[in-house]
RNA sequence: UCCACAGUAGCUCAGUGGUAGAGCAAUCGGCUGUUAACCGAUCGGUCGCAGGUUCGAAUCCUGCCUGUGGAGCCA
């Protein structure tokens, strides 16, 4: 009976087949630990002399790590092991014999293992990471989906940009200049007025020299857009929706926590509601805690990120910024227009900022000031002014960094592990 | 772009002016419960590149390249 190692558990006391890669191995003279792994996990199988052929047993003694074959025994529960079960072997057929593996199961450099990303991603902490990815990833969807949203794809091939300040990837098109998209925000909004509420999931790109631990060249971001929600109640449902992310992982990615040593107490305690503290007192908290660094008016650092989040032991949410260092087209504060209907959620732990949301303008207006005040002049935005001249109605969105998401849920240091094939500034390969 | 640190065996590192080292990997041998297994042996080098100082440079000086951490910018 052929299966894979997450469905062993059914078997237990039965003979199976797994193909498998060889991820580690022990042996002495008798006996031989065989790491397998064989994509959907981990598992030990234990071949020993006098249970196989003489041939079988020099096979395994002899396996060379990342070497391919089909493995057959029986499958018995041993408490010795992560998984619950290990495999006792009675047979094994070759498949490919790998020879000088780079990674071994020793220590390796940044540098190396990003050399070797294509091979680094076969490692059990990178194998938990992927997994914790996709259910991040499938939750989201179930999220919103069960919530009434429907999935919209805005285009990854752009005529303007939605934040002029930030640097974007040229392109030719068809003689025309292109950009790659850095958000898909103008058009969600586009959406939310012909499906009423809705979300997109795709590939973002920035071309700013950032180097730090929280930024990637290529990243993907989730981006629900909603008529008729106000800022207030967009703020509900970003908590909603991070809360039901994370109880999704607790349940479903319990194997993968523990691979990557994360402090579950951490993540059980992120519940709805998260606390919510306005920019001005974020100015004033900052002040009492030391920092004679930044004043009213300035953008906060990654200093200063930690230092409010390390306030509180949930995610928290900043709201109404300065206008003056926030994108266009947020609405101001009715009878405060120096701040506008926004808010950025930080996660706790020093991991950064993961969502970045605003209620939107709707009225005409001030949407033309603002594009006077930011030289919106080209074509390329004309299209954006319609969404306010037609049936404009009060709405509001937000955009997460599924990588920032995935390295504070999975306890990781840089957002480079949290994506299988990470750009950065200086590396395009593998 | 700026600041700091680093580059020596396939990998991780030690070596701070006088013959190039260790652990792991690989190869061979030993060991029936290993968890980065362990024990013995063998193999393994353009000391990032270029120039300079010196009787002598991995080591000191200059320039360059590459990488890492951080800043700014942002999710």
């Amino acid at each position: 009976m052929k299966t894979t190692i997450s469905n062993v558990k059914a078997y237990e006391g039965k003979e199976v087949t797994i193909g498998v890669w060889l991820a580690n191995k022990r042996s002495s003279g008798k006996i031989a630990f065989l790491q397998l792994r064989d994509g959907t996990g981990f598992m030990q199988a234990v071949v020993a002399k006098n249970d196989v052929t003489e041939e079988v047993f020099n096979v395994a003694k002899n396996m060379t790590q990342e070497s391919s074959f089909y493995i057959t025994g029986t499958i018995v529960e041993d408490k010795r092991s992560p998984l619950g079960y290990e495999m006792h072997a009675t047979n094994i057929e070759m498949i490919h014999e790998a020879h000088d593996y780079p990674i071994t199961p020793k220590e390796h450099g940044t540098e190396f293992l990003m050399d070797h990303r294509h091979l680094w991603l076969r490692s059990k902490k990178q194998h938990a990471i992927m997994k914790v990815r996709n259910e991040i990833i499938r939750s989201t969807f179930q999220f919103f989906n069960d919530n009434g949203y429907v999935k919209i794809d805005p285009p990854i091939l752009t005529g303007s940009s939605a934040e002029g300040t930030t640097e974007l990837f040229h392109t030719e098109y068809f003689g025309e200049e292109a950009y790659l998209s850095q958000s898909g925000q103008l058009y969600m909004e586009a959406a939310a007025m012909a499906l009423g509420k809705v979300f997109s999931f795709g590939p973002t790109f920035r071309a700013e020299k950032s180097k730090t631990r929280r930024h990637l060249i290529e990243f993907w971001m989730i981006e629900p857009e909603m008529a008729f929600v106000d800022h207030d109640e967009s703020l509900d449902i970003q908590e909603a929706y991070i809360s039901f992310v994370v109880e999704s992982v607790l349940k479903n990615c319990q194997l993968e926590l523990k691979t990557l040593e994360r402090d579950i107490e951490k993540l059980e305690n992120v519940k709805a509601p998260f606390p919510r503290i306005s920019y001005d007192d974020a100015i004033t908290l900052l002040k009492e805690k030391g920092f004679d660094d930044i004043e009213w008016g300035e953008d906060f650092g990654a200093p200063h990120e930690t230092a409010i989040a390390e306030e509180f032991d949930k995610p928290v949410f900043i709201v109404n910024y300065p206008a003056h260092i926030k994108a266009f087209y947020m609405k101001p504060v009715p009878g405060r227009p120096e701040v506008v209907l926004c808010a950025d959620l930080i996660a706790p732990e020093g991991y950064g900022e993961i969502i970045g949301g605003s209620q939107r303008i709707d009225d005409l207006e001030l949407m033309q000031q603002r594009y006077e005040e930011h030289g919106l002049t080209g074509d390329a935005y004309q299209w954006y002014l319609d969404l306010q001249k037609y049936g404009n109605v009060p709405h509001s969105g937000f955009g997460l960094g599924l990588e920032r998401t995935v390295a504070w849920i999975c306890g990781v240091e840089h957002v480079r592990e949290t994506i299988p094939f990470p750009r950065l500034l200086n590396r395009l390969y593998p």
